[in-house]
DNA sequence: CCTTGACTATACGGTTACCATATACCTTAT
DNA sequence: ATAAGGTATATGGTAACCGTATAGTCAAGG
């Protein structure tokens, strides 16, 4: 090695230095983004030590999704006012990121918590379960419109819960009025809902009632779910408790955990009253 | 609209509840990903809303960085046990991702304050301060090695840094001893060096000594560093000053803040004592 | 000094996850 | 019935690489 290539890594060092393939190096070379100090007459590049910092710097960018033309104009145009500037910028938007990242695992814990929910639940069962009030978050009304303004609600509704990042993990349901349900019309929701954290005020908020719920669940295809209403309600009629408000849709185990759509659950669970 | 197609979005109304471009669907049904609950002879795309569920679950799986071939794989064939063990791991794994970000951004922010503190800095003047301790991380030696070991043991000094998370986005200096010093051989450095937070114990912990320094800035390459140290030494004896220990050598401005070698600037640290 | 084995550079094709555009077709509102 | 606007397919392009083949280069040992 000549005497003025001493104290300096080839290619295939520096890559693993920098842990990645000797084919990146090339690229980052051939776009001009991290060029070798030296470069020989044959071809051959020798990268200082320092240029790892460089390098550390260009991973960084690049974990935060800039392309690498912008990390080159970066590197290559500026002035250290101009570069602080930039990094600043960068660290906000980690924060953001941090922020995104802790709201995605909310809502993978939520569904991993209904998955596992619904594991341990015997879904030929009716029962009457008592439930403490709830927070949902719920749609414009949906009652009785027109499948065109239905599915611009539900786009609203889907909408304004990512903005607000009011989307938690818990299924879209659909409330089904008692009125609706005896007349078994039973696609005409009055509204859709997902839930919230009881501790989330604000508008489009409504209060499920605490109180008696006759809970059932629908298995497959939500055409047929009239038949596991048929259920419920016989069921009713047998515990002599009549229905009132709402009854409250989610699916429970959906495209995400099963394959088929005669896997699918849809929990079903109607307000009831003793009389 | 045929009877059995109400209540259905069409590609583009989909792609923008999904807040993506029609292409991306066409894409995912394409690959199998996603298809559309209903596509009619025409070959014309209708999605449900319940779909958006799944979109959602696709983006988050794509946020973090799972292909889509995995995540088909996933969707395709899957039980709720092995649906929960997946999200387990998703969710385990963005804890690890937040860390990271959380790191990047001590990064960041480290050389947001070096380079801010470099703007305030006149580097024609030679200064004497009392400096506290300080914690560094060092290297094996390096002194008197052959390039090809110097070159290894840098390897081995950044790696070991990184693998414990203990880069800081402190510049990776170099100590000279001042025997070396003396001896114009100012390439010879004894260890190569990073700062650490004050709280961290462990190995090749190096104490940088309380004390006086003589505190002097080179700037353009380091290959004439000599000149800078030559002020400094000379300034030493105006003052009265012995050197001793060693010298502390860093980028304050690198490629990551300036264009040219001819603009980088080194700060010299060189250990002293009243004498 | 020459050989050998390990390494290097260049080139070309392939990959992923799309985006843009052109063309032809379909739907719906008037 | 027609026009406006939306849809599908096809084709080509992009970013940021990875894999592989070929040929050239280096440096260590005999």
């Amino acid at each position: 090695m000549s005497d003025n290539l001493r104290k300096y890594f080839t290619t295939g060092e520096f890559a693993k230095i920098c842990r990645v393939k000797k084919q990146t190096l090339f690229h980052y070379d051939e776009i001009g983004l991290l060029t070798p100090e030296i470069k020989t007459a044959k071809g051959y590049r020798y990268y200082s030590y320092q240029q790892y910092e460089v390098f550390a710097v260009i991973e960084l960018l690049k974990e935060l999704k800039m392309p690498l033309k912008e990390i080159r104009a970066f590197l290559q145009n500026k002035t250290p006012i101009e570069s602080i500037e930039l990094l600043e910028q960068q660290s906000q938007l980690i924060e953001q990121k941090i922020h995104n990242l802790a709201h995605l695992r909310k809502i993978l814990d939520t569904k991993i918590a209904i998955t596992k929910n619904a594991l341990q639940t015997d879904f030929e069962n009716i029962t009457v379960v008592h439930s403490e009030e709830e927070n949902l978050l719920i749609s414009e009304s949906t009652l009785d419109t027109s499948d065109k303004v239905f599915l611009k609600t539900v786009s609203n509704f889907i909408n304004y819960s990512d903005n607000y990042e009011l989307y938690t993990g818990h299924p879209i349901g659909g409330m089904l009025h008692r009125d609706k349900m005896m007349e078994r019309d039973f696609e005409n929701y009055s509204f859709l809902y997902t839930k919230m954290k009881n501790s989330w005020q604000g508008e489009n908020l409504w209060k499920k009632p605490k109180g008696l719920y006759i809970v059932g669940y629908h298995i497959g295809d939500e055409m047929n779910i009239f038949e596991t209403y048929d259920r419920m309600i016989a069921y009713s009629k047998e515990q002599h408790l009549q229905l009132n408000g709402y009854s409250y849709e989610e699916y429970i185990l959906d495209a995400v955990s099963v394959n088929d759509l005669e896997n699918y659950v849809t929990k079903i669970m109607i307000e009831v009253v003793k009389g």
